[in-house]
DNA sequence: GTCTATAGATAGATAGAC
DNA sequence: GTCTATCTATCTATAGAC
């Protein structure tokens, strides 16, 4: 039957689980496979077994949010108009954030993270699409500036202390109301 | 004569530059002393005898910004109304990310940075005393949520490669037009 | 003031026992 | 599938020669 320190959800789920976790509170770079071990009550080995490098673990954490995001991004680009896309996108990026507030917390702050996303041309090819997509045809530089602005704003709302205290849903409403006002329609 | 430290603008100030490169392309963590050394065309005990430890490399690249930062947050304290106070505050703000984009880069985005922050108490007084100015008294969720967005969104800005050719002039200007539309004065 | 040398710990990773 | 044991490389940091 069920062993009592091993849930049914399989080694590599709790691997992940455990990388978010730790990701969140020291940095991918300050994060060691063997804090994962010792958070999980096993061996280096074992988490090994489970993935062989660190940028493994690392890719199965992104691709907790990835999901999502290839999901939004799709369906912007399906959008008649550049406006549409737009908002689309930026709600998107919101439920994805308040969706994964713990990965973003994770991955959002290390550098190795993007040098990990930089070798991977499907994540980078994403990530182009979205930034496309909040663009906008053309954009001037004040639009630049705010799709610069309102991405990081929204990312550090989902994991600010400050609004630690504040419900997904509300979070989620004001980010709403929020964001849209920084990128007007043309 | 022969000043016991800083000859010929040599030592702390070559380590201080180094580090401000490498801690923005690598991070904090992911920079070693090392790392620091090679860069500069010296030994590790060569750094180890300008600083005695990472952390105090840590600590002097912070300084760097917090000058302006502790004099733009009493100059904001002075103001009489706290609309006015917010206003010096986002200004000092954006100067201070216009000013030192490269250590904002190298900073605010390592755990360990945070980490090494909250065990120095004038730096944590400081930064709440930041928040507290651009919250202004008594701040519902809708500003709590808009000092996170902004505050991340203006350092952000300057470090985002996609404004990496936005000059200083341009993008404070720009900023400074965008930040106060999020903070409405009471 | 800069170096060599090295300590002591820990990193990521692998091989093979059970 | 999880372990022990181990490898190599690198880490921060120190002691002391030049």
């Amino acid at each position: 039957m069920a062993r009592p320190q091993a849930p049914r959800g399989h080694g590599r789920r709790r691997v992940i689980d455990a990388a978010v976790e730790l990701f969140g509170e020291h940095g991918v770079t300050g994060t060691s496979l063997q804090m994962i071990a010792d958070h999980l009550g096993v061996t280096k080995a074992a988490v090994y077994y489970q993935f062989h490098a660190k940028e493994d673990i690392v890719l199965a954490v992104l691709e907790e949010a990835l999901v999502d995001l290839r999901a939004f991004v799709t369906a912007a680009e399906a959008e008649p108009s550049p406006d549409e896309a737009a908002m689309v996108a930026l709600r998107g990026l919101v439920d994805l954030m308040i969706g994964h507030r713990q990965v973003v917390a994770a991955l959002m702050r290390d550098p190795e993270v993007e040098r990990i996303m930089a070798t991977h041309d499907d994540l980078n090819s994403l990530v182009g699409r979205l930034t496309g997509l909040l663009l906008g045809p053309e954009p001037d530089l004040r639009r630049r500036i705010a799709v610069s602005v309102v991405g990081a704003g929204v990312a550090q709302a989902g994991i600010d202390p400050l609004l630690a205290d504040v419900d997904d849903e509300t979070l989620r409403a004001e980010l709403l109301e929020l964001g849209p006002s920084m990128l007007p329609r043309h």
